[in-house]
DNA sequence: TGTAAATATATAGTCAGTGTAAGCTTCGTG
DNA sequence: CACGAAGCTTACACTGACTATATATTTACA
C-alpha cells in the first residue's frame, strides 16, 4: 500500500512543524521561542504541536527513531562469520554516515550549529538528548543479545553497548569541548573511542 | 569559623524541604504532589523552594555533588604505585560505600523503594539524573587527565570516564531490569560490568 | 545600636503541557 | 454514491512549574 492522503498530510504537517520551528530557533533563540509561536506561524493550532510532539524539546529529534532501527538493522543481517566486535565497528559506520549524509543536519553547516549552541547551553534539550541515547543503548543491547545468544547473557549484553555508547558519546563530546568542530575531527576522535573500547581500559 | 546561624538556619531548611518532599512523594506520588504543597508543608513560601533548588526535581537529588567530590578525592589521593585500573575501581568501591551507609537511603527500604519508583517512571527525573552521571562523568574524566598527564591526553581521559561510567551505569539498570533488586545482586552486576570495561569489548 | 548584605516574602505574571468536547477530513464498506 | 466510523484539528479552559520585581525581615558585623 502506498501512503495514503492522510498520511501525506501527517508527513507533511510533522516536517513543516520541524522547519518552522528550527527555522524560530535560529532566528531568535530556543528559549525564547514559544510553541504558540511555532504553530502560528506553520498555521496550526497550539495543540496540533503537542499531538505531534510530546514535549518542545522532541522537535529537535525528529529523526532519532531511525538511528534505533538503522543500527538493529545491522544487527540483524550480521554475516556468520561477523564477531561482536565487527559488528558494532559496523553499526557504528551505518549511523555516522547516515547521520553525515541523510538526516537533516546533512551538509547544513548553518542549521548543524543552531543544533550544536542549542544542545550545548538548553538543559532540558540535554536531558533529552541523553535519555534518546540511553533509549538506543538499550535497543542495542537487545539486539545484541539476539544475535549473540551464546556469547552474552542479559547483563553482558547491556554492558557491551553501555561500554560502546559511553566511549562513542564521551569521545564526541570530549572533541566538541576541545574545539574540535569539523566532522572529520569528530569522527575521527569517536573512532579513537571505540579502539579504546575494544581494547579495555587495562590497557593504560 | 564555625557554622554561623545563618548557615545553620539555611542548612535545615534545606534538610526540611527535603525530607517534607519525599515525605509527600511517599504519600501521594511525585506528579501529584506540587511545589506549593512541599513548600507550604514546609511553612515557607513557594519562592524560597526555587532559592533552595532550581526545579522540582532537584530536591530528589541533593546529595548528589557529594559523589562527584568523594571521587576526585580518591583520584587525587592515590598511591603513586596505583595504575589507572586500581584508582577507578577505588573509586568505584568508595561511592558506593558511600551509597549504601552514609546517603539518605542507607538502611531505609521504604525510602529507596520510593526513590527508584520516582526515578523509573517519572521521565523528567530520569532525564535529571543521567544529566547528573554526564556531570559525574566529566569530573572524573578531569581528576584522570590530572593524575595521570603522561598516560592520558583529554580525549582518551574522556573516553575512559565515559565507558568506565557506561559499563556501571548499564549493568546496574539491567541489574534492576531484571527485577535484581537486592544491594548485593545489584553492586555484584555492576562488578561484572567493571571487568567487561577492564578486559574490553574485543574480548568476547 | 546602626547599617549593609543576605534571605524570605507576596504578588503577578509567562509559558509548557493536558483534558475535553465539538467539528472537519478521510477511509472503508455496502 | 452514501454513510458511518475513525482519525485529526481546533478552541477553550485549566494546572502547575518557574520567573521578575519590589518589599520586608533577618543576620553579620562594626
Amino acid at each position: 500500500m502506498e501512503e495514503s492522503r492522510r498520511e501525506r498530510k501527517k508527513r507533511q504537517t510533522r516536517q513543516l512543524l520541524v522547519s518552522t520551528a528550527l527555522r524560530l530557533f535560529a532566528q531568535q533563540g530556543y528559549d525564547q521561542t514559544t510553541v504558540a509561536q511555532i504553530a502560528a506561524a506553520a498555521d496550526v493550532a497550539t495543540k496540533t504541536f503537542f499531538n505531534y510532539f510530546p514535549t518542545k524539546e522532541d522537535v529537535l529529534f525528529a529523526q532519532a527513531e531511525q538511528y534505533m532501527e538503522l543500527s538493529a538493522d545491522v544487527v540483524a543481517a550480521r554475516e556468520p562469520t561477523d564477531g561482536l566486535a565487527e559488528v558494532l565497528l559496523k553499526a557504528y559506520e551505518q549511523v555516522i554516515a547516515h547521520y553525515l549524509t541523510v538526516g537533516p543536519m546533512a551538509g547544513d553547516r548553518e542549521l548543524t550549529k543552531v543544533y550544536e549552541q542549542v544542545l550545548m547551553t538548553v538543559p532540558a534539550v540535554q536531558a533529552r538528548a541523553l535519555h534518546l541515547l540511553f533509549d538506543l543503548q538499550r535497543e542495542l543491547a537487545r539486539q545484541l543479545l539476539k544475535a549473540f545468544p551464546d556469547k552474552l547473557d542479559p547483563i553482558s549484553a547491556a554492558v557491551v553497548a553501555g561500554v560502546f555508547m559511553g566511549a562513542v558519546q564521551s569521545a564526541g563530546n570530549a572533541a566538541r569541548e576541545l574545539g574540535q568542530s569539523s566532522d572529520e575531527e569528530i569522527t575521527e576522535s569517536m573512532r579513537r573511542g571505540v579502539e579504546i573500547a575494544m581494547r579495555g581500559l587495562r590497557s593504560f
